[in-house]
DNA sequence: TATGAATGAGGGTTCATTCAT
DNA sequence: CATGAATGAACCCTCATTCAT
């Protein structure tokens, strides 16, 4: 039973994901989640009492498999300079492949469901502290300029989507060559 | 007779565009419009004929805003460098004074009344020629680096919202130190 | 301005007739009577106080009409086989010129507006006396089948309705074969 | 699971032309149906995807019940005279126990519901034709009058209407001699 | 008096949720 | 446990009526 309901809660899952990317919250019913989940309406609820809830929990599951992402094939005691393109090409690679989740967050943030409470500042901070800690490091060590380490943070988010945002509208092609001139950007506005 | 009012107009435009960053689109109703609107429910129908076309009205309406913030005070011979930081400035205001119609838009982009067609594209590609106009002329005297320029519009895009989003979660303070920290990392990405 | 008030209500009259006659009485609106007579939506509350009003009203207006137009050049010393022609004729007549009156009154009956009381019915029955005098008169000079003069009115009527309704649907044509095909059938059924 | 139900379509169909028939289609709202029918407002969409598909469907199962009762008990190699008494007698039968679905196809005609296409008509003109082919029949032998056998039709039509509506506001009792009276009338009318 | 914008109750419809099968 | 019909609150929208101009 535990693998078929696994199964069942993945496509509920990929199938909210994929819904409110393309038609945002707003479009998003119970109705619709089913059908494209291939299950009943009244079967959803067996996974998740509610649409708050249900929204809430993908909430939280593409918060994990954000974190997971992005620090994939870190190794903390390399090179500054090596891990922060890591990191850059990680986050990179995972706009590109969760997009959807990334909108589905963006959507959710300014939705009614949002639960705008400190749990979810502290996670996103406790995201974050790695690489804060890699750039930090940077700067110790005077490979990085010495402004707030926040502000590169704000870098790499913003850069990050806007590029893949462009990506998926078409206007770039997802390859080498622009995630190199990317970084390449991305490390002449940090790097002292 | 009455007559129908720009004052009523404008407070409908406020009211969606305010609750909208509030809740979402997922979030609003005709009736919330018209409540916070300070008019009956019947009345928005007077402005608006339906939902559906008062969201891509009020939609239209951001980007004109947008623009003409955008290019406020830049004279197109002054230097380069000058008018990248005026624009850099105008869009960090912009940013700041217009979040929730930022939000808005951003709802818009994923949500069932966005009218996906090339006219939209094209208003947005229009919106940038401008400074992809300066960024090209900073190219051709050598002061800019020679990558495509769209690069350089995702970095401000992107970058501005991310600190944005900082300042109204109370992460930041916004002012001359915020804005000058983020113009001088912005000014490294690009410079030749 | 009595003369230009009567030029209003009559607008109104007209107005409301040929609506309900195109779209029922479910599908007419003040705002659509008041277009259609060429005055505000308002205004029509200057000469009816309500919608209720209004219909009833109207529907009073037709059957006056019709009563004026069903024993139009009678005279009830002429005999009793003439008379019955000249109100087959009007009647046909009636039914030709104001279809519209007649399809109105039709959707009246069965409306949320219709007052069902007795004095409607006494209004009929008032109606139809000079008629049931006629027969009733043939009757005595064994000129007419003796069975109640009910019956012949019902024939009357029923037979003008659908035959005019058989015009207005574009399946006969309204002229003096039309006419005389249908009294003498309808003179076959009630002669002795 | 619960399984789409007849007996609630039949009590949707029920309400709506029982409902039709006292306040017409002007005063019938989905809501009044439900609760006629016994079931929750938002059900009767399970059956019918709007008002509009709904009306115009209860309109189409008229019309086949109608057909269906003209008919009964007809054999057409029977004599012309047999079956003409027993058409006359189904329809006077029809209209006294089918009065509410006479009332609502009135009602429908001039509606903004109404479907005016030549579909309508084509399923009208093939409706008559068993009863044309019985009154050619009967002019063929010289027993029926040499007009068109519209004229005919117009007159079963009308007349029955006529006297079924009388039975209805309490003028004349559904009886043998009333039927037997009508359809001499009839007969008088049409025989050659 | 004429106008048509303003109002809000009420209608058609959707949809989260429940529940019989 | 799965299904999808049933429910009814809440949505979008209409329209009779009112009212400022």
């Amino acid at each position: 039973m535990r693998v078929k309901d696994d199964i069942k809660n993945s496509k509920i899952y990929q199938a909210t994901i994929s819904l409110t990317s393309r038609v945002g919250l707003a479009g998003l019913t119970m109705a619709n989640i089913a059908q494209a989940a291939g299950i009943a309406t009244g079967s959803v609820y067996t996974y998740y009492s509610s649409k708050v809830v249900l929204i809430n929990e993908i909430y939280k599951q593409t918060l994990s498999r954000y974190e997971e992402r992005l620090y994939d094939d870190i190794a903390f005691d390399d090179a500054v300079d090596v891990n922060l393109r890591k990191v850059f090409l990680n986050y990179m690679h995972y706009l590109q492949a969760y997009r959807e989740e990334w909108i589905f967050q963006d959507q959710y943030y300014f939705s009614p469901y949002a639960v705008k409470n400190h749990d979810m500042q502290q996670t996103t901070d406790a995201m974050f502290l790695p690489l804060t800690q890699i750039l930090e490091q940077g700067q110790s060590i005077g490979l990085i300029k010495p402004v707030p380490t926040n502000y590169f943070i704000y870098l790499l988010h913003g850069f990050g989507h806007e590029v893949s945002a462009a990506v998926h509208m078409g206007l770039e092609t997802f390859d080498e060559i622009l995630i190199e001139n990317s970084f390449s950007l991305y490390w002449s506005a940090i790097k002292q």
